[in-house]
DNA sequence: TTGCGTGCAAAGGTTTTGCATGGCA
DNA sequence: TGCCATGCAAAACCTTTGCACGCAA
């Protein structure tokens, strides 16, 4: 296997600069028709391979909210608390909010699941989804 | 609104008694392609109809596993643990397979998760990501 | 007989892929 | 100059929908 070399492009400069500035999730029509708006279009191939790279480099996070309706990204600030590695995500099914958490209790589980069970959770890819704490007191009120 | 009235047809119960055959997830694929070998070909659109239905009924689950990959379901055997919240899925990677894992310690960390951070992760909507025992000793083995 | 279910094909949407061209290093 | 990235279109894919026909009640 062979390492691939790297190369930057204005699209990729663009494509990273505006989804720095969003502070929500995005999708990948949300960054077409946005450099539509500008004047500058961009292929929807390119904004899919783009991201891909950014996935891998962890700058993104890809997430699935429903399978028919297009996949949600996000950018991952480096200097937020998601540059740790023990940084877990939990989104909100109810708000759409994506929580952050910083728990040692996860990272036993990770541990006790490879050993136990032999398979290898990368949490870096994966997403708990539930109901975050301001939506479950909502529930109750009504 | 009116209420609908059901009919019981053939198909349905074709479906109904092969899906509570399978003792693992399946996708519409799988049971289209297993009445076709069968010499019975069923309409992929009659697989989903039942298939809704039998999720209304509380009969079916369905999972999200990856937005462009057919969409996993799965019976619920009413006398079966998998009517008991501790059933967990686990997704490879690199194999694509689907794990199925009944582990207490995830449930207690769920728990945690709710007691301590105040979100409660619905593990029916979250699949783990990485990789599975075959094929990280694939890995080594390379 | 009524009206729901089926089956086929077409449409809908998102994502991937092929290939020629353009641009970074 | 070498090779990666781009852009367009086409393909691939899953799922839904429309409509005529069949079948359950």
């Amino acid at each position: 296997m062979t390492i691939k070399k790297h190369y930057q492009t204005k699209q990729q400069l663009a494509i990273e600069e505006y989804i720095c500035s969003t502070t929500d999730h995005f999708t990948v029509a949300d960054v077409c028709s946005h450099f539509r708006a500008e004047g500058k279009p961009l292929g929807a191939a390119t904004v899919y391979r783009a991201l891909e790279r950014l996935i891998e480099e962890g700058k993104v996070k890809k997430y699935i909210i429903d399978e028919q309706s297009a996949a949600c990204f996000e950018y991952i600030n480096p200097e937020s608390s998601c540059a740790e590695p023990r940084c877990y995500h939990l989104k909100c099914r109810e708000c759409g909010r994506l929580v952050h958490l910083n728990c040692g209790d996860i990272e036993a589980l990770v541990s006790h699941i490879h050993k136990r069970h032999g398979f290898l959770i990368d949490m870096n890819r994966t997403v708990f989804y539930g109901i975050c704490d301001t939506c479950s007191e909502e529930r109750f009120k009504s």
